[in-house]
DNA sequence: TTCTCCATGTAATACGTTACATGATTGT
DNA sequence: ACAATCATGTAACGTATTACATGGAGAA
């Protein structure tokens, strides 16, 4: 089933936003576990619109100057996140090209599987500070809204898995490195 | 870019499979991180054999009675596997429902939220022990093949997401039971 | 003025799942 | 004899990415 009314909606309730708002914020703070793109949020604002789940806001349209649109939920809206809050859920889906690499590995491909492991401490490095520097800014206005300790317990697991993944890869590439492998 | 042929190549240079081996080994031994539906083997196995990756290895047909048909590698499909083993990796598609309504989460549902931290437990044990008993299986063989120890590499960062993702959950259990939260 | 980024959108295409059809084999 | 599972396959459908089109605003 499609989530991406549901994302959009979760958004909404927090904070007015545009579809570019909303595709530039799944794609940096919510982007280890989620994204989105262009071709799928539009159209779907649209349709949000039609089905009467989100309004436009005009109060701040000007404020920001440009042709900007800016959406709210409306109740209807709200109405059918909770009951998608509140169901089951379905199961992941996973897939990760650097770990099927990974375990697809023989020694044929040895120097092969050094350069995916740079890569992939690099990458998980990165993500690591990302959400720690979001942590961060998140806690010093940890008392503003009521869900930023919702998202800070969810960056707290985001942060101790780029961690275990920087260690994993870091241990592994010394393993190769002395040829213990 | 469509995956499936290369994790195909990937385990039919180790042993020759049918589409059904190769389906259940993938959302078996490898679930936590890749899937396949028969929809994408079955019709991507005739197009690899046009393309001449892969042929039918007579050998073992009879040997295993039923009209299964078995596959290997040819030239071509090792050549094919090792150019996509060297390439850069794309980034990795994740979607994870549950950790979607962890952030998305706010006081107005939060027992909601209770809920899906238990079925998440739940789901992250069940997989730890299967990973645990598949490592304990491949150990035991670790010199059979060269690429079993790629392969407890792997385990062992799978291990590890499990283990954190489990203590996670339970942390954030305990919290919200004594009304931390 | 030209470049870059903001901003919205769509059409073509690629990818993936589901449900169904079919039939053999094995265990009870 | 019956159910379960093995085994292969396809058509319909739903979902997601890509590439492109369009144009305004601000900076160099």
């Amino acid at each position: 089933m499609k989530k991406t009314r549901y994302v959009i909606l979760g958004l909404l309730r927090d904070e007015n936003m545009s579809g570019y708002d909303i595709r530039n914020c799944i794609n940096t703070r919510m982007s280890f576990f989620w994204k989105e793109s262009y071709g799928q949020i539009y159209p779907e604002l649209n349709e949000m619109l039609k089905e009467g789940l989100i309004k436009e806001s005009n109060e701040k349209a000007q404020v920001d100057g440009r042709g900007k649109i800016k959406y709210t939920t409306t109740d209807k809206g709200k109405e059918i996140f909770c009951e998608w809050m509140a169901a089951t859920n379905e199961k992941d889906t996973v897939r990760s090209e650097a770990l099927l690499k990974f375990f697809l590995a023989d020694d044929a491909n040895k120097s092969d599987i050094e350069k995916h492991l740079k890569d992939f401490y690099q990458q998980n490095k990165e993500r690591l500070d990302l959400y720690l520097s979001f942590a961060d800014s998140l806690k010093q206005f940890a008392e503003a809204h009521n869900n930023h300790k919702y998202i800070l317990k969810m960056l707290e697991l985001g942060i101790k898995q780029q961690k275990v993944n920087c260690e994993w890869s870091k241990e592994y590439m010394e393993e190769l490195g002395r040829g213990l492998l």
